[in-house]
RNA sequence: GCGCCCAUAGCUCAACGGAUAGAGUACUAGUCUUCGGAACUAGUGAUGGGGGUUCGAAUCCCUCUGGGCGCACCA
């Protein structure tokens, strides 16, 4: 990549063993790119510069307020244009575990947002050369499984109604059915709104076959071997976790080793990504002490903490459970928004802020998505390539800021790729497709293609702007369109 | 009581510890019959309070205020 490329000559005219930090700078007067390496070492940055204005790559050399901007050669950005949208292949297998709602109900909204963000964030990691698992981890045989069966018979009137029991409309739907019957519809109804969403999974990994391997009995074994678990008041702990309940049950906490054990120990994944909602941070730590007791190196494992999506109706707030039934699906929430613009909505956001989301005024936000203006510049795209008669040709030299903007902006792609493959931030794409389709539109109200006499070479420009276009739109799982 | 997250423009959100805090929306004033106006240009408008670290803080540390969420032999 040009950015590594320019990292190592900055590095050799600096002659120092520093992290060299490469920015887009926000004024284009400030450069393609800068660094603020001067602030780090001693010298005169002037000297710095001196020695980076001899490199191939480089036109020009910039110190100001002692950051070192540089301003690329065009043809080094023509060349790097031609270059094809694909990262290296990387020697790493990682498992992205997300969504996982208990099949005792629809899928949730709140559920939602976990579940696009472990898409996208699987399509950005495999884009991004790694070889990804999406896994589904369904709880298919604890408790909740009990309650549920239990909840049809208590709607049904067989036995008193309980507080905790689920409560939704979808529960009379259940009337006759055993709990484990109920999962099984329930999954599968939970599998249907999933494929709508655009969400894909490759493993759907059932608790019931953990526990029918005998893996929380491996867990148990290999702990015991280690001295590491001890017996109390009838209970077998691990540290201050119950492993074994004194009736004999496996705890959640034991399962969810086994689970690991399985992930890192018997299926050999370099690295576990676990999207979970907010009401798990309390958790974090302790499963990442037990993976440790297990002899897995916590750096496996990365948790990412999706905070909570708040429902507001009529400017309250609307407390959602699935115990009381009230919540909102995916389903409904589809039905409002369309998959674009729930997918958008849900994307652009950082995963740690807390979103609300007021149902009334989806439909007329939704109208006002961003989306559309990311698809109307494809559209736009597609409408020249497919009016010119000309044939995309070799792109010689750029002719105004346009032009080279555009081709600049293309290039940040695979940067911010692999940027995000490392720092997890997805709704950094959606940043970017935002600003790709607005240099476009500068473009556009700047160049006119069609009748120009480089029609040729500027349709390459654009037929490139179109691919990098929709590969992003492709990542975050929104359609491309042709036509609007 | 202990812990995690959050507070940025009227509203919804951005900003590897970097330069003059960016967008969208709303509002105001314009462009304009284009290669598709679901567009473009300009303007108004913001880092909750107080300390500290740093050449440099929205960002890191402490504290206060105000929200959200957790702290089980539940899953």
């Amino acid at each position: 990549m040009l950015r590594d490329e320019l990292i190592k000559e900055i590095s050799k005219a600096v002659g120092a063993d520093v992290d060299i930090k490469l920015a887009e700078p926000e004024r284009s007067e400030n450069g393609d790119y800068s660094t603020n390496v001067a602030f780090r070492v001693a010298g005169d940055p002037e000297a710095i510069a001196a020695e980076l204005r001899k490199s191939k790559l480089i036109k020009d050399v910039e110190v100001k307020n002692k950051f070192i901007n540089i301003f690329l050669k065009d043809d080094v950005l023509i060349k790097e244009l031609g270059r094809e949208l694909k990262c290296e292949k990387k020697n790493k297998k990682i498992n992205v575990e997300f969504v996982s709602a208990n099949p005792t109900g629809p899928l949730t909204m709140a559920n939602g947002r976990g579940g696009f963000y472990g898409d996208a964030l699987s399509n950005i990691l495999e884009k991004a050369g790694y070889s990804v698992t999406r896994e589904y981890y369904i709880n298919d045989a604890g408790n909740q499984v009990r309650l549920l069966g239990e909840s049809i018979q208590a709607a049904e009137g067989k036995i008193p109604d309980q507080e905790n029991y689920y409560k939704g409309e979808y529960i009379k739907g259940l009337i006759g059915k055993s709990g484990k019957e109920a999962v099984e519809i329930l999954l599968g109804r939970i599998k249907e709104s999933l494929e709508k969403s655009g969400i894909k999974f490759n493993v759907w990994f059932s608790e019931g076959g953990l526990r029918e391997k005998k893996e929380p009995e491996k867990v148990l074994k290999f702990l015991e071997e280690k001295k590491l678990i001890e017996k109390k008041d009838g209970a077998v702990w691990l540290g201050d976790a119950v492993l074994v309940k004194s009736d004999g049950e496996y705890t959640y906490f034991l399962v969810d080793l086994a689970y690991h054990w399985d992930k890192f120990i018997e299926r050999k994944f370099d690295l576990g990504v676990n999207i979970l909602g907010p009401d798990h941070h309390g958790y974090v730590e302790r499963i990442r002490k037990g993976i440790e007791a297990l002899g897995i190196e916590p750096e496996r494992l990365r948790i990412i903490i999706m905070q909570l999506v708040r429902l507001i109706s009529k400017g309250k707030e609307v407390k959602m459970s699935k115990r009381t039934g009230q919540f909102v699906t995916m389903d409904e929430l589809l039905e409002q928004v369309g998959v674009d613009v729930a997918r958008w909505f849900f994307l652009e956001r950082s995963p740690n802020t807390h979103m609300d989301f007021d149902l009334d005024l989806a439909k007329e936000k939704s109208e006002k998505n961003p989306v559309y203006y990311v698809q109307y510049a494809h559209t736009r795209i597609a409408g020249i390539l497919n009016k010119s008669d000309a044939k995309p040709g070799t792109l010689t030299k750029f002719s105004n800021f346009a032009e080279r903007s555009l081709a600049l902006k293309i290039l940040r792609f695979l940067e911010l790729l692999e940027d995000i493959s490392k720092d997890y931030q997805v709704h950094r794409l959606t940043t970017y497709a935002y600003e790709l389709a607005q240099t476009f539109s500068a473009f556009y109200r700047d160049v006119k293609v069609i009748g120009s006499d480089r029609e040729a070479e500027l349709l390459y420009l654009v037929s490139k702007t179109k691919e990098t276009l929709a590969t992003v739109l492709k990542l975050l799982d929104i359609s491309q369109p042709e036509k609007m």
